[in-house]
DNA sequence: ACGATTCTGAAATGTTTTTTTCAAAAGACT
DNA sequence: AGTCTTTTGAAAAAAACATTTCAGAATCGT
C-alpha cells in the first residue's frame, strides 16, 4: 500500500466505494492530479460531494486524512515534473555517489539548471549587444575571488574586439580608472556573496557618469543590482566552503559565443590576424 | 499584472525583494511550481523563512494573499498539465532551444557527463592528496587561456596551505622558477588545445627535478601527459570559436573541497586568520 | 560611529479548513 | 410494510492555517 499512487489506489479499491465516493473518484481522475489540490471544500464542489465524504475516502485510501492524501499528491506531481537531469544515476561510476566528485556535480547540474530557468533571454541579448557595439569601451572589473572570472572574460574579449579595459583588482586606483569613462560605456562587474563595498561605489560613480553597468552576482544579488541595467544572477551553490563559479564561467562563455556569433566576419578576420601574430611569436606548436 | 505567472512575477520584481524573500522566491523557483502548492507553514519551512514572509511576498507580488497566490499556481499548473508540448526540454523556457543559451548549456552538461565517466576517482584522490601535503612547494602554471584557470586555483589554495608558486604566463621567467623547484615538488599545469611549446619544455624540465606534474588538459592529451603523474582529461567541446573551460573549472573547484575537507580543522583556523587580514586591510584602506 | 529606517520572525489574533458528530435519507433484508 | 444497516451531508467542534502586531535585529545613510 505504502508506495501506490492516488490514482492507483482508487482504481483498486473502486468496487469498495460507495456512490458518492465513486462520483467523487472520478471526478479526481478527470483532472488529475490537479483537480485534487484545492482545498477539501473545493475538491467536494467539483465533484457534487460533501467535505465529509471526501475526508472518508481519503482515510479509506488509506491515508490518515484529507491533507495526508493531498501531500501525496503534491509528491507524485513532483516527480513527474521534475527536472530530468535531476535524476541521474552516478556520475562517475566508480566512485560512490558520496564522493565529492559526483556531489559537486549534482550541484553544479542543479545550479546550471536554476541559474538558466532565472535567466532572461532579452537579458542576454541585450548584453550580447552592448558588447558588440565598437563605439562603446567595455571597462571589466572583479574582486578578490572574481577576479579570475573578469580575466577569463577579458582575454575572450579581446580576440573579438579592441576597446577593452581590464581594471585590476586593487581598487586604489580605481578612481583614475573612472576617470576615463565616457557616457555610453559600459562597465562589467562581477560581485558574488560577501559582496564587496568598493565594487558597490565603483558601480555607483559608473553609473553618475551614464556609463551601463552590466552585473554578474549570485543567487541572492548583490546590491549593485540597483545601479545595473543588467544582472545575471547565478546560482553558486556547492558542497564546499566556498562558492562553485562554474555556472558563472558558463555564462561568460555563452556570452561570449553570442557576441561572436553576432559579428562573425569581422571576428573571423580579427582571429586570422592574431593568430598570426602569436604564430610569429612562435608561442605555439603546430598541431599534430 | 494580471496575466503574468507566479514565476514572471518573481523575476520582473526580485531587484525588490528583500534577503528573506529573495530565499524564498528561489525556493520557490526550485521545484516550481509545486514547491509553492503546500501550506503557508510548509512553504515557509522549505524556504527556511518565515509565514510572514511568504505572505508579505504573495502581497509584494500583487497577490491579495498567499491563498490567492497558491489559487494562481494551481491555475498555471492546470494549463502546463493539459498541455503536453509545453514540457521543460527547454532549459531557458522563453528563449527558444536554439537560442545560444540552450544550446551552449545542452553543451556544458554533455561535457560534464562524458567528463566525469572518464575520470578515475584514484586519480582525483592521489592529486587531493599531493595538494594537502604542506611538506610539497606546488608551483603553478598556465598559458595564454588557462591562466585565468591557473589563477582561480591558486587564490583558492591559498586560502588552504601555504607554499604556493605562482607562475606568471610569461615564459620567459619560468626558467628561474623552475631552479627554485625541488625534487617532491608539484608542478600543476594547464594545457588546452593549440598547447603550448613552452609548457611542455616547462614539464619537462620539471620532470628531470623529479617534480611531481599535475596535468589539466583537454579530451584530446596535451603533450605533456607523458611526462604527468597524473593527468585530468576535461571535455571542452562547445558551440563557440572557442572551448569551454566550464567543466575544468568544475573540476579544480571540486579539488579545492576535496582538499579543504581533508584537513577542514587547519582550514578552519586558516580561513579565519585571514578574514581578518582581509578586515584588517579594508580598514586600512578607508583611511588613506 | 551613530541614529534612522527597514527587515524579520515570534507570538497573538482572526480566519479558513478539516474532522467529528449526529440525524435524516436511502437502501437492504425479513 | 417495518426494522435494521449503511450512507450522506448539515452543523458543530477541533485543528490547521493565514494574517497582523510588535519588538528585536539588521541594514542604511549620514
Amino acid at each position: 500500500m505504502q508506495d501506490l499512487t492516488v490514482a492507483e489506489r482508487i482504481h483498486s479499491q473502486f468496487e469498495d466505494l460507495t456512490r458518492a465516493e465513486r462520483q467523487l473518484a472520478n471526478a479526481m481522475l478527470e483532472n488529475y492530479p490537479v483537480s485534487g489540490l484545492g482545498s477539501i471544500t473545493a475538491v467536494a464542489e467539483t465533484s457534487s460531494v460533501s467535505p465529509p465524504t471526501v475526508a472518508r475516502m481519503a482515510k479509506k485510501l488509506g491515508f490518515g486524512g484529507f491533507p495526508e492524501m493531498q501531500k501525496a499528491l503534491r509528491v507524485e506531481l513532483e516527480a513527474q515534473i521534475s527536472n530530468p537531469i535531476a535524476k541521474h544515476d552516478r556520475w562517475s561510476e566508480s566512485a560512490p555517489d558520496t564522493h565529492i566528485l559526483n556531489r559537486f556535480a549534482d550541484a553544479v547540474m542543479e545550479n546550471l539548471a536554476q541559474t538558466l530557468r532565472h535567466i532572461n533571454p532579452d537579458t542576454f541579448d541585450a548584453v550580447k549587444q552592448l558588447l558588440s557595439d565598437q563605439d562603446r569601451l567595455v571597462h571589466i572589473a572583479g574582486g578578490r575571488i572574481t577576479r579570475s572570472l573578469a580575466d577569463y572574460l577579458f582575454t575572450h574579449l579581446q580576440m573579438l574586439r579592441d576597446g577593452l579595459v581590464y581594471m585590476p583588482p586593487n581598487s586604489n586606483a580605481w578612481s583614475h580608472y573612472v576617470l576615463n569613462m565616457q557616457p555610453g560605456d559600459v562597465l562589467i562587474v562581477f560581485d558574488i556573496r560577501r559582496y564587496e563595498h568598493d565594487m558597490l561605489r565603483l558601480a555607483e560613480m559608473a553609473r553618475e557618469r551614464d556609463v551601463t553597468v552590466v552585473l554578474f552576482t549570485d543567487q541572492w544579488g548583490s546590491p549593485i543590482a540597483r545601479h545595473a541595467a543588467h544582472s545575471f544572477h547565478c546560482r553558486i551553490e556547492a558542497p564546499s566552503a566556498w562558492d562553485s563559479s562554474a555556472v558563472t564561467l558558463f555564462l561568460i562563455e555563452a556570452l561570449i559565443a553570442a557576441v561572436q556569433d553576432k559579428n562573425w566576419d569581422e571576428t573571423k578576420e580579427r582571429m586570422a590576424k592574431l593568430e598570426e601574430l602569436f604564430d610569429q611569436m612562435k608561442m605555439f606548436r603546430k598541431f599534430t
